[in-house]
DNA sequence: CAGTTTCATAACTTGCCGTTATATAATGAG
DNA sequence: CTCATTATATAACGGCAAGTTATGAAACTG
């Protein structure tokens, strides 16, 4: 014979709270509703949960014991609605993100490190790609979104694209380059350094081509590629080599003092910062809250990159 | 917003089980059953608790800690049924018994200790009481059974009284009683040796008179009254007192070979030990399965005790 | 690409929950 | 002992959802 928790949790409420009217307040239900559902109960148990003929209702030696199951099924019960409302209010739950690796290192990990001294149950799955891999995951629903570089017109249908910060490179040294030491410097002079060089299929490396093209020298030593930002810093930092990174991601490391950015100005990409996502995929809610921390986080590091950009010199 | 418990259950079983199919086996409910459970939970909770598109149906984050909850309830229900069933096999629950002090001490409470053996969860209330007080308490319903020595013809309407053991009783003494060394015994010779009296509103303490009555012998010493079987037996084999007992009670002390019966016949008692229960109380099962036992347990002990009767001495 | 598996829908019956109104029974006070 | 009070049971009824079988659609498998 199969029993229905809702009358162990209903038995346990009776037990626990010494009557039914008090228990039927407890369940938000009325008394009647309380006692037929314990004749119900005590008819398929075939045994008495209550002893017969006592006014304050007092529970026989199998009511105790079944209340005591009820109780488990009761703590169940809360226990998931504060788990259920812990997701609804995306406190727990995961965030696949993806993005390119220069951006997800540079500027959205140290992001993530805050959202989730604010939100420790929230599991952020991280992921690396451009956006020829980003876009089918997204579509899929293995990524919940991804976080890149986007041309407006380029947008394939089906996705949505939220930009949060306008695109601007620099070119990147080592905070005591050579090139740092003089007032202004001049385009041609670059040349005479070795350059790092991103991913041959990342959008950084289409931007610097785009610069190299734009200095108009066609002499270009390429001395390492293909690194992550962690492997680009080491190299800067530890050559006079030169690279394009996305101002905003110098702007990040800058209490580093490692790394500098030539007071060059160059060609903007055509590209936004952005986070893409697929509308088909309604989002969770940690995956919101996720957005809306990162749209806020943006939005306050753009107002400190404009400041800074405005007192135009602000390198160590 | 209240969730129910069952649909957790479900959320549970699918989980766990991998599939609607077999977790609708394990349940013994039909695959659509389970099918519109879920999508009625997702409505309710608002979010979805399983991937969508996915074939082998594939848990969602919030699918997988509301499955959590859900064993819990499962769980629980699994633990109730065992309970159930404990209860309704009389493996489980508690036996309120009362008795005349001899008998419980002397007979009932090594039975007991055999009952528990193999009822280890059987919880056995004892309270010692002669008839004018069991009987109220068994009409009230706060004792399951009474064990007492009694005539038929005294039985009150609306109880039932089960006869388990003839009533006999012995002139009870030391082992190395001096009366006991000599082959016969003649009834004035025990006129000689202080007595010990059972409490005064007590049955044998009835017999005792009849005993003495029988005697004819006006000149009787009461050395020690009151006491209960413990106190008795102490003040008993440690002088040469003698005391009236039930023979059952003399015969399950007989391995400690220190208590004797003299082997003079007495008048027997017209009580005889029986169990007695008020018919409006239905039993429960544990009540049930002791009664059963203690039944079983005297019958044997009936047939022990007239086989060694018809041995004629059976003292060591 | 077809076959198979797995899940969702449809249509319908049944059971039980939840309600309000009211009866009945145990308890406690005088 | 009786009455007032409180606590539980019953009645009647609407409604939701669980349960069924039959069937359709979609995703995985080879």
């Amino acid at each position: 014979m199969k029993l229905d928790p809702r009358h162990l949790e209903i038995l346990f409420a009776i037990v626990e709270s010494g009557g039914m009217g008090e228990a039927a307040d407890m369940l938000g239900k009325s008394q009647p509703s309380l006692s037929r559902s314990v004749s119900l109960l005590e008819e398929r148990v075939g045994l008495p949960l209550f002893e017969p003929g006592r006014r304050p209702l007092r529970p026989t030696e199998l009511g105790l014991a079944l209340a005591a199951e009820g109780r488990k099924v009761f703590q169940a019960m809360r226990d998931s609605g504060t788990v259920l409302e812990q997701f609804q209010r995306g406190k727990t739950g995961a965030v696949r993100v993806g993005g390119t690796p220069v951006f997800l290192d540079g500027v959205i990990s140290p992001m993530i490190a805050d959202f989730q001294a604010n939100n420790p149950s929230v599991r952020i799955d991280q992921s690396y790609g451009y956006a020829a891999e980003l876009l089918p995951r997204l579509e899929e629903g293995s990524l919940d979104l991804a976080v890149l570089p986007m041309r407006d017109a380029s947008l394939p249908d089906g996705f949505a694209f939220q930009q949060i910060l306008t695109g601007r490179n620099v070119i990147a040294c080592r905070s005591g380059h050579p090139l740092m030491r003089r007032g202004a410097v001049k385009l041609p002079e670059v040349s005479k350094y070795p350059w790092i060089a991103p991913p041959a299929n990342s959008p950084l490396y289409h931007d610097l081509r785009a610069v190299i093209e734009g200095i108009g020298t066609k002499d270009f030593k390429i001395g390492f590629s293909g690194g992550s930002l962690t492997a680009v810093v080491s190299i800067l930092t530890g050559s006079d080599a030169l690279t394009v990174l996305p101002f905003s991601v110098v702007f990040m490391m800058r209490h580093l003092k490692t790394v500098s950015a030539l007071p060059i100005r160059i060609g903007d990409p055509d590209r936004h910062l952005g986070i893409l996502h697929h509308i088909a995929q309604s989002p969770r809610p940690s995956v919101e809250r996720f957005t809306g921390f990162l749209t806020q986080e943006f939005a306050s590091l753009s107002t400190r990159i404009t400041r800074v950009g405005q007192a135009s010199v602000w390198l160590p």
